[in-house]
DNA sequence: TTTT
DNA sequence: TTTT
């Protein structure tokens, strides 16, 4: 549609290890389990409560699968910004059923490690394929468009008939 | 936990008229099903294609359902800004389903129109309940905050039972 | 800084039809002016507030001072998303100011109309280099990346002389 | 203007301790000065580069104000969330300026401590007056609407004057 | 189910 | 003036 946004803001702390897949064709493909929570206090009882709220974010893009490779364990700390997708997979016993993840993938998507208890530090990486005037650090260099777009325009069952949801 | 950060801004369209139900004890809650999508061309093929995203928006506030209610039709563009929520329900088979929702509710949510289709024109509403100086046209009285803190800290059953999944 | 995030969204109108200018080099450099408006009641006096808030918009990207130069028009509505940079210039009697703008270019900036008044309808740009399966209505090539570095990291004094701030 | 959106989403560290003070009807205001930095390689030298965008944040709520108070200090890393906002002044020789700056108040805003070095911990903090059945931890009571609306709609002279800019 |  |  012309004129829309679909834009997802996360800060929160990786629940374990990412883990990473590869398409049949050799494209990585990273996924994080990714924690946020509130806390209030309860006016009546006047207890502690606490919500924690699970995110399943999907990574395509070869240079953010390698940083996340490199540097995201369980606890790390991240600010990532992607877009919702919602997809529909058959579970083993035939049944549909539905899940929406957080996808980076192509341009304004965002990856930032916000503790240094990673090996290589803090540090902030967009999805772009630039290469140009800027290295490795700042934007990296993603997979070939063609993969982006199968990502974005149609992840084929082949590809993901194996993805047991989140 | 303490640092983190759940937003979710979206602009799209509604697929359908809004729909508004009651909680048992008479509390509002608005549903919205939101289209993003985007547009590109194939490289290979040259042909044009597009991918539809539908958002499932859930609105615990009166005062924003009430705008919902008075505003909002089938078609209508908006900018809303929320929090993604992940419930578990269990259909009529008693197969258990996750469904993730945009849930605007509490403060750092807002939804403003982008058309002048709807009678009252485009406007911006947070869902605070500050009253004070700001009138209806800006930060519209919420919800008491028993029925948001109820919304976000634990929708219960004899609310929810009847919610039929996106 | 490892690990930092400088963001800004904007919905509002243009307040003027865009400046593009070209640098030395023959890039484009467009410039909008924004504004973005609250409205609330004072509680007081029961009178209607309105305050108008004026954002400077300045775009590196050739594909997107295309689009702007297309499509914009004063009174246009746009979604924004780029970067804050507070740039030092010094005026006719040798005083040296501040301006800070709405910086939209390399990867993580985006342009969306939200209006039909324009000719081309709404739609949305990124301002990546990608080429690749995108074609030009969802990821607009950019200018070189020289380019988009020499704006980025320093805009050099000849270039930016004649910039008379907001 | 109906329909609009203006909101700043900062990462970053303070580059020096808040700055807190009184308007003379008592109320607080928090000045934080936040940077953010983008670094990378250039193509022709090779070089590292980096460059560090430094932010003028004020906060008018005196919940949000009592937490900066207690627990951040140059160094600390946090999340802000708010709006820009261009004031006119007056420095001491009668040269009238401009001064942007992305301020904290009312709905919508939000300022999250992001790593462990305060005392407190890390905690999310929204300026909203709620009360309500949300604590001291989640959502702190806002300076009274009056004020908010004052700082908002017209910072008064009186309370401004000695403002030195940024 | 929207929108272009 | 921060941080890496």
């Amino acid at each position: 549609m012309a004129g829309s946004v679909n834009k997802v803001i996360l800060v929160g702390n990786l629940g374990k290890d990412p883990e990473i897949r590869r398409t049949q064709d050799g494209r990585p493909i990273a996924n994080l389990s990714i924690a946020t929570s509130e806390t209030w206090r309860d006016k009546g009882t006047g207890e502690r409560k606490e919500k924690t709220e699970w995110h399943r974010v999907v990574i395509f893009s070869e240079p953010l699968c390698k940083i996340v490779e490199q540097y995201l364990k369980k606890g790390a700390k991240v600010y990532i910004e992607g877009a919702l997708q919602t997809r529909k997979w058959t579970d083993q016993a035939g049944v549909e059923k539905y899940s929406t993840e957080v996808v980076l993938q192509g341009f304004n998507s965002t990856l930032t490690m916000l503790d240094g208890r990673s090996g290589g530090g803090g540090g902030s990486f967009g999805s772009d394929d630039s290469g140009g005037d800027f290295g490795t650090e700042r934007a990296v260099s993603s997979a070939p468009r063609r993969a982006v777009a199968a990502g974005a325009g149609g992840r084929s069952n082949s590809d993901m008939d194996d993805d047991i949801p989140f």
